[in-house]
DNA sequence: TACTTTAGAGTTATCGGTAACACAAATTGA
DNA sequence: TCAATTTGTGTTACCGATAACTCTAAAGTA
């Protein structure tokens, strides 16, 4: 590997001349400059990122970490975190908890290994709490997105679940729909307990029955195996017309399970859930959704770590942006007529 | 932050032993380790990386680099090249260039930087040939996947392009269109290349007419402007009842610009192409597609990353695998009469 | 008993850069 | 003309870790 050193040598110069040289600082004629300018080129050297950072103390490098990549909800605000990052000349890097605390310790591991100058964090539940806390011992910026974490003060970018989940059971009860179930992540994400908290108000608001067998609490990240769901569905009342997922991967898993066994959304059983799936909804609109602004979440919380970043204590008092939704309705739920 | 130096103060010992008992190597008495653990875990130690690789002369970092996160295919690869290199012990970084050439440059600039231990790399295109030779030149190893790149010699996974158009063409004669458009990729990707090549052979082979104005030759990642869809679907021979796209964004697209002219799919244009929309596509069968095992290609593709950064040269020749592809049938091809 | 081996440490040099300071030659100013 | 600047470049120390070597005391051996 070509070091500063080698440069040096063959340019008849100091290794401080070629640093100079590199980072465009302090004096040097400018027939230094081209010599080892050529040099540089000739030996296709690339600076050490590693060496540099250690004495420079800062790496450039921000981490976004998500907890689902092949969910169009993480992958959108993917690409919103990326642009905003680009537009401020920092480099970034991507990781993929998949809603497992272990995957997402080892990122964190890494990123504090690494000495990252800032983080984008969806955590994976209450119990990231440690990881967030190690992040901010060692000094490394963070701004949360997605979910709350009890515990943790930091910029964040959320949606407005509570109101989602409201909005999803009075449509379902303005399209005749008495008895809704539901389907929900962990509660140990703050989403799923708001949706959930959301979700009981609004039954209650309008007067619609509560039962515990008709809410299910699991998991957000997609499953192989679906006899959980099955179970679930089967011990559901039968008076149930209607299921709300907690996101939009529930509401598939949903969907296949029914029709697995020849049951028919949204003819025999309607859906509607939180979470878009980006592009491939507008080509068939089926599922009706709580659509969140998934772009901006990265994207405002890009900006919101890089002013952290840049300004530390001087950015001021911890951010919180809540992010309008919208309910688009599609086919994935029946009208019911007075029979229902 | 902590260093290594403030334990070995703490702790009443030398550097030295605190690298020992952080590496679990050379000599350490009991007492010695457990009083610096104690000392480290106290302190909230993480060890420098940075400091670490420059001397180790070795990151234990890899990198997946994909040109499109929104993309199922992408990131259903992408977690196929996360569990492969989880099961080896690796930690993996994803990065995504969006096609762009600049952008990819960019990101290995930060691998050349970082001194990664090796990349899995899905590239642009054909001008992603220098950013190759960069990291081949810096000793880098790196996999290829889904697209070639002429100049380059490496192991690589692939899908077999022209076979897919190939099956595409032949379903779409068998359903009875005799007049078949490809809107594609451009042709700088060897995936758009033998796509259009299957295509071409295939109209050949069932007797059907080519006709330059109905295949476009634009972009695979997503765009806001349909404009030139539009301007296409306007010069597309009349007597043209199919469109094969060169992969499901533009499939998508295609179909949202259509429809945004009041003509339906399939009733007023049938639509094939390749690759699915993961999940989605099951609860709603809509795409007619060429399914390619995405999981796979990363899986794989990793796997013989990890042989390479292993073995060296002693991992043989360079490999190369071919994942054959699979025709789904579902609903976006209609089967037209003889009066078609 | 005296010599060798081994366990359990510490010392020093180094990885590839950069900051801070030093210094000679060229230029400026009175 | 000579001191004061300025310009261009080199020297040294250090960032935080580890490899290779050294050293001492205890244990083993003939």
């Amino acid at each position: 590997m070509v070091t500063i050193y080698d440069i040096a040598k063959k340019a008849n110069v100091s290794a401080m001349t070629v640093s100079r040289v590199i980072n465009n600082t302090g004096r040097i004629s400018e027939k230094t400059r081209a010599k080892v300018k050529r040099v540089m080129d000739e030996l296709g050297y690339v600076p050490n990122q590693m060496a540099r950072s250690l004495v420079l103390q800062q790496t450039h490098l921000l981490f976004l970490l998500i907890t689902d990549i092949t969910n169009p909800f993480y992958t959108t605000l993917a690409r919103g975190a990326e642009d905003a990052a680009q537009k401020h000349g920092f480099r970034l890097l991507f990781g993929n908890s998949d809603e497992k605390l272990a995957k997402e310790r080892d990122y964190i591991d890494t990123i504090l290994k690494t000495r990252a100058d800032g983080v984008l964090v969806a955590p994976a539940g209450d119990a990231s709490l440690p990881h967030l806390e190690a992040l901010r011992k060692h000094g490394v910026p963070f701004v949360l997105l997605d979910r709350e974490v009890p515990g943790v003060d930091s910029d964040i970018v959320l949606g407005d679940s509570k109101e989602g989940a409201h909005r999803l059971v009075k449509h379902l009860a303005d399209m005749g729909h008495r008895h809704i179930a539901l389907i929900n992540g962990s509660l140990t994400a703050s989403t799923a307990r708001y949706r959930l908290e959301g979700y009981r108000e609004a039954l209650k608001l309008y007067d619609l029955e509560y039962a515990e067998e008709n809410v299910l609490e699991t998991s957000f990240e997609p499953r192989n195996d679906l006899t959980e769901i099955e179970h679930w569905l089967d011990r559901l009342r039968p008076e149930v017309t209607a299921i709300i997922a907690g996101n939009n991967v529930l509401a598939v898993e949903v969907i296949r399970t029914l029709s697995a066994r020849g049951r028919r959304v949204p003819d025999d059983m309607s859906i509607a859930c939180f979470d878009e799936w980006a592009a491939y909804a507008e080509i068939d609109p089926f599922l009706t959704v709580i659509s969140q602004q998934a772009y901006q979440f990265g994207y405002l919380g890009m900006q919101l770590l890089i002013d952290r970043i840049r300004d530390g204590e001087a950015a001021g008092p911890w951010k919180k942006i809540v992010l309008p939704s919208q309910l688009i309705v599609r086919r994935s739920v029946r009208r019911l007529g007075a029979e229902g």
